[in-house]
Parts: C-alpha cells; structure tokens; sequence
DNA sequence: GTAGTTGCAAACTTTTTGCCGCGCA
DNA sequence: TGCGCGGCAAAAAGTTTGCAACTAC
C-alpha cells in the first residue's frame, strides 16, 4: 500500500531524475528539504521529517543526506560547532556565500558578483578551474547598528 | 627536575606572553606547531608530538589545542573530512585563503589584498565588522596544467 | 520478482570529562 | 606551596553499518 504522507516536491522529482528510488521517507526528507530556506543539520532535519512521518528512523536521515549529496541534489556544509549542516544545491551557478553573526551564530547568505568573479580569476591565474567556493564570513554587528 | 624534551619555539613564547603556563606537553606542542607548515589535525599533531616526547596524551593534545585556540595562537579550519584542523594564527591580519586541489585534497595557501578589501567592504556594508573569513576554494588542475 | 531501502541497535570515530597524583610559577 | 595541569579510561556526541524484513519499480 502506497501511503503518501507528503506531497511530491521539486527535490522529490530531482530525486527521479537522478535515477533514485523515490520511497516514503525520501518522499518526506525530499519535501522537508524543499521546504527549509536554513541550513539544518541531521538532527534538526530528523525532527522536521518526523514531523511529517514518525516512521522515519535518523540512520535514513544519515542515509539519504549523503545520497542526495552524491548526486549533487544537497551540498554539505561546516559553519563550526561539529555537525554538519545542509542546503539545497541550486544548480552549477548560484554561487551565494555565508556571514555568520559572531554574537548569535545566525547564518546570512548573500550573493554577489564580484566576488564571483574575483574568485574565479584568482584561481584561474593559479592554473585551476573554480569547482566550488566555500567562504564564511565571522562578522560582528557593528556598534550603532539597529538590532 | 624540569626535563627538558624540545626547545623553546615562537609559541611557546606566545603561551607565556598569554599568561598560560608553560608545561613540558605545551612545549612540546608549541614546538611541533612551530615547526609545521600545512595543517594538521589533532591524530597528526599527536603523532608528531609523541615523536618528540611519548609522555603525552592525546587528551591533553585536545585541551591544549582547544586552549591555544581560544587564546588566539591557533585557528581551527575545516577543510571537510571530519576532524578539525589547526594552524598558527598569524596575527590579526595576514589573513589567508586555502585553495584545495580537488583531485589530490592538497591544500594551497595563498593571500590576495584585493580579496581582504573586497571582503571587508561587503562586510561592512551589511553591517557588520569582519571578525574571520573562512574561505576554500575546491579547484581542479586545468588541462595542460604542469604536473 | 528483485535489487535496493529501511529500522533497529550495535559499532565506530572524534572529542570531552572526572578523578587524582604531579609539576610549573 | 598552591593551583592548575596531565594521564588514564570512561562517557558523550555524531555518524556509519550489519542484518532481516520490506517496498518501489
């Protein structure tokens, strides 16, 4: 009996796409995910798919956080603090980057192009091709700030 | 009887400059820091100070790095594959970038001025005073690349 | 029908901690 | 000499895995 507990979601089709098996739980982490504009960490993406589904055990969590980043649908990330976080990876090109408050630890993403470019040219003139960027900023809100 | 096991180094003195005391182990590790250039992690630093002296543990390898790093004589860098890795800070501001080779995991440092004032500018325009950049580049050998 | 997936619990890996004797300042 | 440090081993925290039952295709 197939018992939908969420529905379909651009991860799920994704997940097709890429020639994976679309079960129930990878139905339910897939939509969590679609969902999150954060970056959880397995733990926090556990309690959201349970959530959703109870019969979802944290070994699949584990599981399927590392299929979907093997196949280029989740991209890791390491803010500190031991665990690794996740996001959805948007595609080659998005390239966006994280400021983290020194004081709260909230993570804010930007964009910006001239950076992009600053980047790519740095490591083009080392002799590489840019593959991916993986740049935190530590800032602390400077005083006269609003909260 | 103070035995001594290695000479003094640049952060041993910094140890003292910070008021820690300086231990036989602390020596040791400060010593084995000094002398590395490339980024260990705490199993290789432990190693390597075993070499100099087998009467450390790796639990006091842990403490000393942890307390290193919050007296500002060591940064803690994640380069991905689960343990943390650590080098010299150097001083507030010779700040520099890690581009990794991604076929190899060869970690290359390099510093780049125009990249610090970028930075600092977006940073600053968001707010916010730049506490620490945490940038790796994950980059690939372009064809006809030398070996 | 079958190969791949899941839940569970146990194993593993990395890091932290309690306790007590010891060494640095 | 006194307070903090270090060794040891046990515990925590995060992640992976073996196995038998189950499910998507």
């Amino acid at each position: 009996m197939k018992d939908v507990t969420c529905p379909d979601s651009p991860l799920a089709d994704l997940c097709r796409q890429r020639g994976l098996k679309l079960t129930g739980q990878r139905r339910t982490i897939a939509f969590v995910l679609s969902d999150s504009d954060d970056h959880p960490d397995v733990e926090e993406l556990y309690r959201r798919a349970v959530a959703v589904d109870p019969r979802i055990s944290i070994a699949t969590v584990y599981r399927t956080v590392r299929l979907f980043e093997e196949n280029g649908i989740l991209q890791r990330r390491d803010f500190g603090g031991g665990r690794a976080r996740y996001e959805v990876a948007d595609g080659e090109h998005s390239d966006h980057y994280h400021l983290i408050d020194a004081s709260t630890g909230k993570v804010i993403e930007f964009e910006n192009a001239e950076l992009n470019a600053l980047l790519d040219s740095i490591v083009r003139e080392k002799g590489y091709d840019l593959v991916t960027t993986r740049l935190s900023i530590v800032g602390r809100r400077k005083a006269g700030g609003e909260d």
